[in-house]
RNA sequence: GGUCACGUGGCCGAGUGGUUAGGCAGAGGUCUGCAAAACCUUGUACGGCGGUUCGAAUCCGUUCGUGACCUCCA
């Protein structure tokens, strides 16, 4: 059976392509990073997680990779509230503080919250803010090509130009004129010549705080200028692979190609765009402007009315990436619990796999085969339910291995072991969770004295009194789980 | 209104023109002093209606339903 060549599906054309990087074994890739003005929720981890997967996965094949996600901390304007400010700024007067150390605060936040979904940092993790030249240069650039036009100050893409002389809308399958024809009429936008152009340099109203001098005018880069001036900046004028939520795709993305190329003679900036589905709640989008996300800190913590317990982090984690990274997923109580099970029980057939002894000249099963399947899935787009799927035919290996009833030899243990663990562990991150009450040394030697106690008991069959400290246990939450090689305990 | 997705068994969630997805729950069993845990086995499915085909849940049409984007959003 031959391995099938790692393709991704590529939002630009529609279709799954084989990944072939512009410059091996170099790979670019460039992800939308939060805008650090609130605390990150489970929408938030959904990209993070994905854009993580294949990162380690391109890690794993070998590649050298630059991966780039970026901080937005200036330019993303609101319309909720009086129009023209910055989220940030807003923020800052709203609590009294700096901007930059309400960005501070929360990119801190950030990091804790992605560190416990065990979501490897990227390479370079660029700040909007660090590069207000950079953003002016490309300004400049897209003014000298003619697809920009200044005006009070501000400067505006001018669509129109732009889809004369290149396809706009690439991306997201829009066409100009239906673009006119459908885009709302929001307020302030009169210094527009057509209600489609989108802002590349803003003129800075006297309230707004963060401000940069610019030769327009005092103001700030528009929202889609960060990531096409740090994308380049850091990768090159055309990189392997842009990435982020599927929302993004209109019009913060399709804006970015639109800059790109019109600074650079119509090169096109990106190779592959991949992009993730939402996280659902209740059928409906989780977001920051419907009110229905739970922030991650309150995931771990069982925090919100809506859930029925705390879920860890590596539970979230096991939890998405049991669906396809292009399906939206719905966030529930009962399959956030599933996930929880399966992982447990993926996690502990991992363990036994370590002290699985090779016993046979020949064995039961297809390891050679299996582990094809395995690279198959995750070649296949990211597959990674499928991929679990087969983790879990290996579960039923290991696990009737242990139990006497299959055979494997010398070899395939090895194989079986050092696939399964590069896969649990290198590329889908799972980590056991160690937790902080069990790690502790007091309880630690208390739990081994009342199960030491409990075991005497069992031994002269006392069994009132070995059932009296299993019932104690139990209501404080610790749960006796008797085994061949004696007792076991675990916080529920 | 425009553009684009999706609709799978009790739940979550893959996939596919003919061959077991997987997990959870349920059922049966093994182990155990009992229980729990663990492990093994296992049933139920592809929104409705037409069409193409030897054969469709999978392709086409149509209809109903849901969602996303068109505005900041991961």
């Amino acid at each position: 059976m031959e391995t099938q060549a790692f393709t991704i599906y590529n939002t630009l054309t529609r279709k799954k392509e084989v990944f072939e990087p512009i410059n091996p074994p170099h790979v670019g890739m460039y992800v939308c990073g939060p805008t650090v003005y609130g605390d990150a929720h489970l929408g938030h981890a959904r990209p993070a997680i994905t854009f993580d997967i294949l990162f380690r996965y391109l890690q794993h094949l070998g590649y050298k990779v630059r991966y780039v996600r970026n901080i937005t901390d200036v330019g993303h304007l609101v319309n909720d509230a009086d129009h023209g400010d910055d989220k940030i700024a807003k923020k800052a007067l709203l609590e009294q503080l700096e901007p930059m150390e309400i960005v501070q605060m929360y990119t801190n936040r950030y990091h804790r919250d992605m560190d416990m979904l065990n979501v490897q940092r990227p390479n370079i993790e660029p700040h909007a803010s660090g590069h207000i030249i950079e953003q002016m240069e490309l300004v400049q650039k897209i003014l000298d090509s003619g697809f920009a036009y200044e005006k009070n100050g501000s400067v505006y893409f001018n669509v129109k130009a732009y889809a004369e002389k290149f396809p706009y809308g690439e991306l997201s399958g829009r066409n100009y004129e239906e673009l006119l024809e459908n885009t709302r009429t929001l307020a302030g936008q009169e210094e527009k010549q057509n209600s489609a152009d989108f802002a590349l340099w803003k003129k800075a109203a006297p309230e707004h705080i963060m401000r940069w001098p610019s030769k327009w005018s005092d103001g700030f880069p528009g929202w889609h200028m960060e990531c096409s001036a740090m994308g380049k900046k850091y990768l090159g004028e055309r990189f392997d692979i842009h990435g982020g939520g599927m929302d993004l795709i209109f019009p913060h993305h399709e804006s970015e190609i639109a800059q790109s190329k019109a600074a650079n003679n119509g090169q096109e900036p990106v190779k592959y765009w991949m992009h993730n589905n939402m996280i659902t709640i209740n059928g409906q989008k989780m977001g920051k402007s419907l009110g229905n996300f739970i922030t991650l800190e309150d995931m771990f913590a069982g925090n919100s009315e809506l859930l029925e317990k705390a879920y860890s982090p590596i539970n979230i984690r096991f939890f998405m990436l049991q669906a396809h990274y292009r399906s939206p997923l719905d966030f529930s109580n009962e399959a956030l619990q599933a996930a929880d099970k399966g992982l447990k029980k993926l996690l502990n057939a991992a363990e036994t796999l370590q002290t699985l002894q090779a016993n046979a000249a020949e064995s039961d099963a297809d390891i050679e085969a299996w582990k094809t399947n395995c690279y198959n899935a995750i070649n296949d787009d990211l597959n990674t339910p499928i991929l679990i799927a087969q983790l879990f035919d290996a579960v039923k290996i290991i696990n009737s291995v242990s139990e006497g009833k299959m055979q494997l030899k010398e070899d395939d243990l090895k194989l079986l072991q050092s696939t399964f663990n590069a896969f649990v562990f290198d590329v889908l991150g799972l980590e056991k969770e160690i937790s902080d009450n069990k790690s502790d040394h007091l309880i630690q030697g208390l739990m081994e004295l009342v199960l030491d106690m409990r075991m005497n008991a069992r031994k002269n069959k006392d069994w009132p009194a070995s059932d009296a400290i299993r019932n104690k246990l139990k209501e404080l939450n610790i749960t006796v789980k008797d085994g061949k090689e004696g007792s076991n305990w675990e916080i529920s």
